[in-house]
DNA sequence: AGCCCAGGCTACTCGCTGGTAGTCTTTCCA
DNA sequence: TGGAAAGACTACCAGCGAGTAGCCTGGGCT
């Protein structure tokens, strides 16, 4: 109960910290903003985080972790290598678009994270582009893909991705799951799968 | 003679920033460390520079005008959508990787530029992905390529371009013409046409 | 009722950095 | 040779914001 209600003021700090990030950059945002958004002030925070820069890792941290997770677990599963990869696809996709703050935050402000945090978040997002690297040599031993270049072509469908953190828009046209399909249909064509088109 | 003079410096005060802006960040670089830099003190800077938003926007808007001239340049080439799309897409990879602190700089630091910069500069972007948007629709009407969502694949295409900043080292396996023409090969492949893959 | 302590706040400090005012030097021309 | 102006430097200011020391308050337990 105790520590449930520690969560909970922890999990409040993270989200308008996000917020104000996204809206104005880490420099740009003053823990007395973040506090005074809260209705609290600056000490306030320093009795859940160390300071500023431990709060800008707790926001990067696990959303590269899920964005990690996404590719991993739908690599594992049972299926065709084409059908991992367009799942791996839609859940990163889908990462991205909900975790749509973080993951821009994570992009621009990598430069003021602690060395720590940067290595061990520089770990994971080597294993991602493993994890999609071997999923698409597995897919070319199977003969489904055509691939000249399978490190190169990791990079180019994590980019094409992550980059969707600039330009979605919750309220645009497509749903987040329309936007996911559609990107994954991008990716296996990338891949060299034939992918039909629906009319 | 004295203009040449005058420029030369504005260059190398822009070089250095963008070294140093590219290590550190722009907050994490003062306008002391970039004086310090060039063997000069601050003051020296303002002779040349308003202050230090300016010297952002003067590395970020010519760097965009150059991605955007590529592919308009290359769109405006006789020859099929095919052959145009692919002179774009090498085009703007060379840029970015050409340019590849500025470009960095300019996605991380897009929240410290002026509200003018900032709007003129997401002009030219909006031109950038319009040029692009046009040249897919002509070629799917031309029946070279097969696009659900134009709008969609030029995002795609752009960002998987863009996202080449982050891990593109000039030093690395590829140079930088054989990585701009399998981007191009991979860009193709997402429009829909057949490539060709060298054994 | 009284005590204690957790949890939050008030009220500071202090370093940093963008920006400026005014001085010095050097060069070029009369 | 004098002087004027450009161009750079020295020396400063002022504001801002991260981080901290110590106080206050209210609720629970005895």
């Amino acid at each position: 109960m105790r520590d449930e209600i520690l969560a909970y003021k922890r999990e409040r700090i993270l989200e308008e910290s996000v917020k104000l990030f996204y809206e104005r950059g880490f420099t740009g945002t003053t823990l007395d903003d973040i506090a005074a958004e809260l209705g609290v002030t600056k000490p306030f925070i320093y009795t859940h985080f160390r300071g500023k820069v431990e709060l800008l890792a707790a926001l990067c941290k696990p959303t590269i972790e899920l964005s990690l997770g996404a590719v991993a677990n739908a690599s594992a599963q049972p299926g065709t290598p084409t059908e991992r990869l367009r799942l791996a696809i839609t859940d990163f996709t889908k990462v991205v678009l909900q975790r749509q703050p973080n993951i821009a935050i994570y992009f621009r402000e990598e430069k003021n994270l602690s060395p720590e945090s940067l290595s061990e978040i520089n770990a994971l997002r080597r294993e991602f582009d493993h994890v999609l690297s071997d999923l698409l040599i597995e897919g070319v031993a199977a003969g489904e893909f055509e691939i000249q270049d399978h490190s190169l072509a990791a990079l180019a469908l994590g980019g094409m991705i992550s980059w969707a953190y600039t330009w979605y828009r919750p309220a645009g046209r497509l749903t987040l799951e329309e936007t996911a399909s559609r990107m994954a249909d991008l990716a296996l064509r990338m891949a060299g799968v034939r992918v039909a088109i629906p009319a």
